[in-house]
DNA sequence: AGTGGACCTGCGTA
DNA sequence: CTACGCAGGTCCA
């Protein structure tokens, strides 16, 4: 199947920028497990080839419904984002499932990416169900009842170190409450966040990152050691380390509504932006 | 409210 | 080859 894009996108830029985990670069096509099915997507220009997934699956997991140029427009609010909105256009934010979302943030802690995208795979391997596709093999991730009936013990083989008790939680409770997703949609930014960072493991870096990813909340501003370096050294020039509260206010504030946004082109740029020992 | 140490694991560097 | 340092934080004192 293929689609005529008529809004901007970067595929390449979308699935590798850090946001997911599980997207793989294979000849030129990209696969991942999404759901129950593996999707393998491919951009030339502005037509976007793909396979195991409907129209509105794409439309709906690259936000390519969502108005990409009405939000830069709105960030672009200082030299630093515009250069990064210049660099980057076309970055979307993906909505991901929440599950997998909220699993793979809490493995997500001291940890570089490839460690993270090692867990979560470790996670779908012993957990999830296989797929084929192309010859290849992928594993789906795991849904909430096939973790929470493990021990952390158990878990903690999939390489996951003392994540393991903080998954099993997040397990049982999006286990023992099936809506949970549907309730911290319909709740207000900071409901979500009192919700989520209520989860031993969660806490408010990791709440913001699965609620920016998984549930369209714009307000959340991951602040992981790059934005806090960010913020602190170009924007607003501090001598010692800014704390959550500050950083993150400091970027709704400066930012507006799609400050999330704002944070994911800065943390693309994030290398250009901080550069070491400042 | 704010600070300091412990914590799994994999990977890069000495 | 082994040792150590560090990495998308969180918890607990």
């Amino acid at each position: 199947m293929q689609l005529k894009l008529t809004v901007p996108f970067n595929l390449d830029l979308s699935v590798s920028c850090g946001q997911s985990f599980r997207w793989r670069k294979i000849n030129g096509f990209w696969y991942a497990p999404v759901g129950d099915s593996v999707w393998k997507v491919k951009q030339e220009g502005d037509t976007l080839f793909y396979e195991g997934a409907s129209d509105a699956d794409i439309i709906r997991y690259f936000g390519l419904d969502i108005p990409l140029d009405d939000i830069l427009q709105d960030i672009d609010r200082d030299e630093l984002i515009h250069s990064a909105v210049a660099s980057c256009r076309g970055l979307r934010l993906h909505r991901q499932p929440p599950f997998e979302c909220l699993i793979s943030y809490i493995c997500a802690t001291c940890a570089n990416i490839p460690g993270i995208q090692l867990r979560v795979e470790n996670l779908a391997k012993m957990y999830g169900r296989e797929l084929k596709s192309d010859g290849m093999t992928f594993y789906t991730f795991p849904n909430p009842e096939d973790l929470a009936c493990e021990s952390p013990e158990n878990v903690r083989l999939c390489k996951v170190g003392y994540r393991d008790k903080y998954i099993c939680g997040a397990a049982a409770y999006a286990a023992e409450n099936p809506q949970w997703a549907a309730d911290i949609f319909s709740m207000s930014y900071a409901d979500a966040k009192r919700e989520l960072t209520s989860l031993s493991g969660v806490g408010q870096k990791v709440a913001d990152c699965v609620l920016l990813f998984a549930f369209e909340k714009y307000e959340a501003v991951p602040i992981d050691v790059w934005m806090e370096r960010i913020f602190r050294t170009r924007y607003l020039g501090s001598e010692k380390k800014l704390s959550y509260e500050k950083a993150a206010g400091y970027a709704r504030e400066h930012f507006g509504r799609y400050a999330g946004y704002a944070q994911e082109y800065l943390f693309a740029e994030r290398e250009i932006l901080a550069k070491k020992g400042e």
